[in-house]
RNA sequence: GCACCCGUAGCUCAGCUGGAUAGAGCGCCGCCCUCCGAAGGCGGAGGCCAGAGGUUCGAAUCCUCUCGGGUGCGCCA
């Protein structure tokens, strides 16, 4: 249920309706009138800028417009008053029988309200983390990780179908930069004493892999030449880290559906195939780049190489698919693997980049529109820096890893939940600070700990209830005491909730999964107060012994409170509490 | 030099794709509570939305320019 959305209808069949009439000219276009939520509650519980964004168009004046519409929406049974304000908004008043309504029709879906159909069964991939697999993923790439989840999460609810995707760089050189370290790891622990030079990977995790090594192959590989080991120790290593990745993600709660790996694009002629898709289309030239502008390079030297005509489809130059040597640029394997994603049938493509990969997503995006013919969209979402805190201090690298804080690191100190909010808690675009003693502070001052505490206090509330002996709790429908909800505080917390819907929409269509969090924040906020007033007067508090039929009702709210805080948190990857610990 | 992201209260940040008198938390000031409906509650001050133009009924939001911060810019991915 969407009372927005309800609301909205009833709007356009109304001007329909007037249009019919001859009150209105027919055929306008209706593509900007809106049912929005007044910022001040004296405005009523919806307002709509029908009348306004008409006038124009129409020829007249917005109150010419908004009299007979506001008569019109008036005379629907769920409209309590319909009053045409300001420069000609129409405030809408909604009946409590409606309020009451939702709140039936909310318990009644359950864990599905709030869903939408805004995705109509269409296919979104999401493509995010595809970290190198050369180490424990890090702390960029928990944001990256728990961003790309949420957002899948979100799109899934309304109502897209999605695929989680991870793409496995295992082509490049550093996959041999990985097995020359695990290489090393080996000699270690065939007794050799090694030193990893620079260059390579010194990290404590390769330790265990070259033991694992040597236990397989004994000292097979001592002697032997890099041409005999490197494609052995290359595949072993990857394996054993993309295991150890897998691991990460699924303590953080992430489960891909997809991992693509690279690799599979060479030697079978994907990347050639795609290369003369787009020769045919005649954005593949050779040429040669000019150096950028303003900036020295050392050792630049004009080199002929095989371009990409990125700059037809909205980069700035052109892009190098071949290195000067002739062999693939991380670029070419890239689009063949974009094609892979277009020829799969979505119908929407995301993919999740760390903020370093910013110049990166013109051309890819060009890549994308050259591909499809424009059919799939392709929209790219940088994630910012995180920067660690605790106890206000900056946080000290992992002890295995070496150089950097581990995904593992940030789960040791606070765990996958208030790692997840956290880290939604900003927009992606954001550099984010995440102090981990404030995380779990308990207090109104850390938003995670605020909406659990609301959502325990909407299940405690339950166990009070039975304690109090509310006798006829169990038999009372929402539908038989809902009527008794009509304290302006239940009204507005009502009102809240019939948001959330609305707050999903908004989210998905903007691929930003922080709205949930800051809606969540605000409904607890709300719920507290709610619940605070109980404190001064016995009489506004939720249980009420001598009012088993108020007590139900009051019992329903919460329970609906409960339920969008569920729902929402569902949608962030994050486990709703019953009780805090 | 060019491109992208950003600039909102003292601080950290929201602002529902253009709506009405710009919001929250912290900090500050005032009042209340010390009750297991616990780990606090209520209220107040605080703003030229970086600046200047433009678009229109209406701009923090869209366009242009300026200033200031971040990131990236062939042979890494």
């Amino acid at each position: 249920m969407n009372l927005f959305a309800e609301m909205k209808t009833l709007t356009l069949d109304s001007l329909a309706a007037l249009a019919r009439e001859g009150a209105l000219p027919q055929g306008l276009d209706m593509g900007n009138v809106a049912v929005q939520l007044p910022r001040d509650p004296a405005h009523g519980h919806m307002s709509t800028n029908a009348a306004m964004v008409l006038a124009k168009t129409a020829g007249t004046k917005p109150r010419a417009i908004a009299e007979p519409l506001a008569a019109r929406l008036a005379a629907d049974p769920r409209i309590a008053a319909a009053e045409v304000a300001g420069p000609g908004f129409i405030n809408l008043r909604l009946t409590d029988a409606t309020w009451h309504g939702l709140l039936g029709a909310l318990l009644a879906a359950g864990p599905a309200y709030g869903r939408v159909d805004a995705g109509a069964g269409k296919r979104v991939n999401v493509e995010f983390v595809s970290a190198n697999p050369t180490g424990p993923l890090h702390v960029g790439h928990t944001r990256g990780a728990v961003f790309g989840d949420a957002l899948a999460r979100l799109m899934a609810f309304a109502g897209w179908e999605v695929t989680r995707e991870y793409y496995i760089n295992d082509g490049g050189a550093q996959v041999d930069v990985l097995a020359r370290s695990t290489y090393l790891r080996y000699r270690e622990a065939n007794g050799e004493r090694v030193t990893i030079p620079e260059g390579l990977y010194p990290g404590d995790y390769l330790v265990g892999i070259g033991r694992d090594l040597a236990a397989r192959f004994g000292t097979d590989f001592m002697e032997s030449g890099e041409d005999a080991w490197l494609p052995v120790f290359r595949e072993a290593a990857t394996e054993a880290m993309m295991a150890l990745i897998r691991e990460d993600l699924a303590a953080l709660g992430v489960v891909m559906d997809v991992y693509f790996s690279e690799k599979s694009l060479y030697g079978t002629r994907r990347i050639e195939d795609t290369l003369a898709f787009l020769q045919e289309n005649d954005l593949i030239y050779e040429g040669v780049l000019e150096p950028p502008k303003g900036r020295k390079i050392e050792d630049w030297e004009p080199r002929p190489q095989t371009l990409f005509r990125s700059s037809a489809h909205g980069d700035d130059t052109d892009r190098p698919i071949k290195k000067a040597d002739g062999t693939w640029t991380y670029f070419a394997p890239d689009i063949a693997y974009h094609k892979d994603k277009v020829d799969r049938g979505f119908d929407l493509l995301i993919d999740v980049l760390g903020a370093d990969h910013g110049g990166y997503v013109r051309r890819i995006t060009a890549a994308v529109a050259a591909l499809s013919a424009g059919r799939v969209a392709l929209d790219c979402k940088l994630i910012q820096l995180v920067r660690l805190f605790k106890d206000g201090e900056p946080f000290k690298m992992s002890k295995r890893a070496g150089m950097f804080v581990t995904l593992r690191d940030v789960l040791d100190e606070v765990g996958p939940d208030v790692t997840r909010f956290v880290m939604l808690m900003r927009k992606n675009d954001a550099q984010l600070d995440f102090d981990f003693t404030a995380a779990l502070d308990q207090s109104r001052d850390n938003p995670v700990w605020y909406v659990q505490y609301a959502h325990a206090r909407t299940v405690s509330v339950f166990a009070r209830a039975r304690e109090a002996g509310i006798a006829k709790m169990e038999q009372l429908s929402v539908e038989a005491c809902a009527h008794r909800l009509s304290a302006p505080e239940e009204i507005a917390l009502l009102a809240k909730l019939s948001v959330f819907p609305r707050v999903v929409e908004g989210a998905a269509s903007a691929f930003e999964p922080h709205r949930i969090a800051f809606y969540l924040y605000e409904l607890a906020a709300d719920f507290h107060a709610y619940w605070h007033l109980g404190n001064d007067d016995p009489g506004r508090r939720v249980i009420r012994s001598d009012d088993p039929e108020l007590s139900v009702a009051r019992l329903c709210l919460c329970r609906g409170v409960g339920q969008v805080i569920a729902n929402g948190l569902g949608v962030l990857g994050v486990t709703p509490l019953d009780e805090l610990s």
